[in-house]
DNA sequence: ACTATAAAAATAATCGATTATCTGTCAAGG
DNA sequence: CCTTGACAGATAATCGATTATTTTTATAGT
């Protein structure tokens, strides 16, 4: 919980914004700049998972000194990127069919419970904020072809799904859902490099998301719940073809 | 997820067992100490919630020097216990009547979720976990004007919940639970002295204990969830005596 | 008096070097 | 041959000192 974090932010053109007043929000100390390059290096696949951590060639790659290295490190265990042994190191947490499936159960539980208490409290301001995201969202294509736009729409995906969820005022169950959605990534973009042909997650995401601002929650959790299970089914097909256990 | 963790191993008598062999198994480095030492201090209580920590004097109170203590503080914040801002360092994470509420309703949720899979899926090796965790619990008396007797018995309810959704073969789920626990527990020491007169605590864990072990899922599930909310309410009513919101 | 600004003190973050621990290798003994 | 133990190299953990940032205090101007 807490720790100043980031990943999908919000507007921002893109570089620090040198024009109003100055933008103290995000990564700040080379710490929490760590922790966001090593979090993108994971999900992305950069680092491999299950691969040690030599620290001292890390330190050397990243040029930075053994603390903020340490420091940023020992975020990514709190997002359950990296495990930790004392005497031992670290090393990226390791990736398996197990582990998949739970991240997709746990998600449905979870993440399903969310949206519900959302629809019970949840305001206007969490209504709007769903139909911004989705729109970004659909306006944004998934091209395999070219990475910067993969990366853009893994996170409006991620936006999206947690805005969905928004409104539950609960930020455990919040942060939770956050670090499943994290790992949950991990596998897609390890794995997923286009959408299996028969659905169209567009509209998958377009019927979750007027289904919850309608507070139909029949027709909204089951919705979501099926959005999550078919990815985890579809993910659990990819790594069967990589005979990934 | 993972780092060498502790509270409430296993049996051992109390010190580090200076005799059979060498066991390696818990705390190591002096950032694992220190991480076991602070969580106790927090959830004990004996370091306020909501309060800054200062880095200098805690590195003069522990004797050590700054790198184990933010280690050990970096765990701390994975487990939801202690809270962190760049440059502007860490503090207890503070308390409140919301916060509560939220992780009564998280385990009702998903302690009971992981008592439902555990039945389903557990095996023997579970249930006499379990028979054996009742036992241990109940043949211990909480007593509060000893606290010595009182951490024992929070280790041993701690161990007791645990083992009870042990079987459930979700690592994440236990890991999400341990930590709700943990802020529970946290809770219940500042706040209960002794259980509300119109509770048999003993009781309710025998039959949750019960319905387990003989795969009952309405009766053991049902029995869990009003256990945590007993427990939950019991609570909510000390803190507002305190006034706390 | 009240705000705004600047200096000073307190505190957090980082570094480079040192110490402790682990891991693999190789030789001696069985 | 296989196991055991000592050594050496690699790696992780810790320390003390330095640098950067924040917070407090003091000062000047209105």
């Amino acid at each position: 919980m807490s720790s100043t974090d980031d990943s999908a932010s919000a507007p921002m053109t893109d570089e620090e914004t040198a024009s109003a007043g100055f933008a103290d929000d995000g990564k700040n100390t080379i710490g929490s700049q760590l922790a966001s390059r090593l979090r993108e290096a994971i999900i992305s696949g950069e680092l491999e998972a299950g691969s040690k951590i030599n620290l001292d060639k890390a330190r050397r790659t990243f040029n930075v000194s053994l603390s903020p290295l340490r420091e940023g490190l020992a975020r990514l265990i709190s997002d359950g990127l990296v495990e930790f042994q004392d005497n031992r190191g670290y090393r990226v947490a390791p990736i398996s069919l197990a582990n998949l499936e739970e991240i997709t159960t746990l998600r449905e539980e979870l993440e399903v419970f969310a949206l519900r208490e959302s629809m019970r409290i949840g305001d206007v301001e969490w209504e709007s904020n769903i139909m911004r995201s989705l729109h970004r969202l659909n306006r944004t294509d998934r091209d395999a072809s070219r990475p910067e736009t993969l990366e853009l729409w893994e996170a409006l995906h991620r936006e999206f799904h947690l805005t969905l969820i928004s409104g539950c005022g609960k930020p455990l169950l919040l942060h939770f859902c956050g670090l499943l959605l994290n790992l949950n990534d991990r596998y897609r973009r390890a794995f997923l490099i286009r959408t299996s042909g028969d659905r169209n997650v567009g509209q998958e995401h377009s019927e979750i998301a007027q289904g919850a601002v309608a507070r139909d929650i029949e027709y909204a959790t089951d919705k979501l719940r099926q959005h999550i299970h078919r990815t985890g089914t579809n993910l659990r097909n990819h790594l069967a073809t990589k005979g990934i256990v």
